[in-house]
DNA sequence: TGACATTTGTTCGTATTAGAACTATTATTT
DNA sequence: AAATAATAGTTCTAATACGAACAAATGTCA
């Protein structure tokens, strides 16, 4: 006979630390990034760092596959894209064979930008996943893994 | 002797599918989370209903409490609650002690969407869960906790 | 007390963010 | 082939989201 759950008790739930610390943790990754990011002097955003960096070392992709891989919403990334062309650091196309396909990839400015940020970024999220034992990340990556299998 | 970091072998560093199922594991909790929310019926986004559930069972807080707690900015903090005082589910008053902050309290109306909105919330999320075993709850939760240590 | 630093919240500008409606194009079915 | 469905992007609206600049109030220290 489980208690049914109410205003009062449903803040003392069993999973509500686990909740919060899912949020607190992801929070702290993402404040992180996005201050190396402000801080770098690429002037990106996370997002359009995100595109940059999923293009980096590919022939383009079209908007879905970048939706894909980035988790950015098609609506929002056809903003991104669009300020990112505006630096001149990607380049849209139609595709030949299907022309509802729009193929993103990244400009000789862009590639460069890539070649010097993504490295540096990755350098620098590294050295404080690194402050985990090797297990310890490994564990982490499975509970993950789990954790959004529940979803 | 490491080897340098390079726009070619970033992509392939140790520590980047653990980067990347924080961020999967997260994302896949935040849409179910705003899902539930919006097709609750109660018209509340996710930020609003954070700050009413913050401040349920609670005499009131300053909006830096509430920041602190949800997570929310000063800056978007304002906005958002400016939102819920327009709905008529929280109000302002000054603090007589201290002029600068500004006690945020649920109205009646507010206390209403709480005690029905909260539970089934909280219902609804525990069962996702409890799909995981107790024990692996717990260690998701230190795995996590050490995850924003680094940070 | 007076100068200065802190804290609190608002305002502002820019950039996401999600979903829904829409257009264009391609695929499928009858 | 004609009708219909499905897919890819764009556009639109409302609401975050964050840092920076700001004003008001409080705290600290000389």
């Amino acid at each position: 006979m489980t208690k049914p759950i109410t205003a009062k008790n449903a803040a003392k739930q069993d999973f509500m630390p686990l909740m919060r610390e899912l949020v607190r943790a992801y929070q702290a990754f993402a404040s992180y990034d996005a201050r190396l990011h402000r801080e770098s002097g690429f002037g990106l955003t996370v997002s359009q760092a995100d595109v940059i960096f999923t293009l980096g070392n590919t022939d383009g992709l079209t908007c879905s596959e970048i939706g894909e891989r980035t988790l950015i919403t098609k609506g929002t990334l056809t903003g991104v894209i669009d300020r990112l062309v505006k630096k001149g650091l990607v380049k849209r196309s139609r595709m030949n064979h299907d022309a509802r396909c729009v193929q993103v990839s990244l400009t000789a400015k862009g590639e460069k930008v890539f070649g010097e940020a993504f490295p540096l970024q990755v350098e620098a999220l590294g050295a404080r996943f690194e402050r985990l034992d090797p297990d310890v990340r490994k564990q982490a990556q499975a509970t993950l893994a789990a954790l959004r299998a529940i979803f």
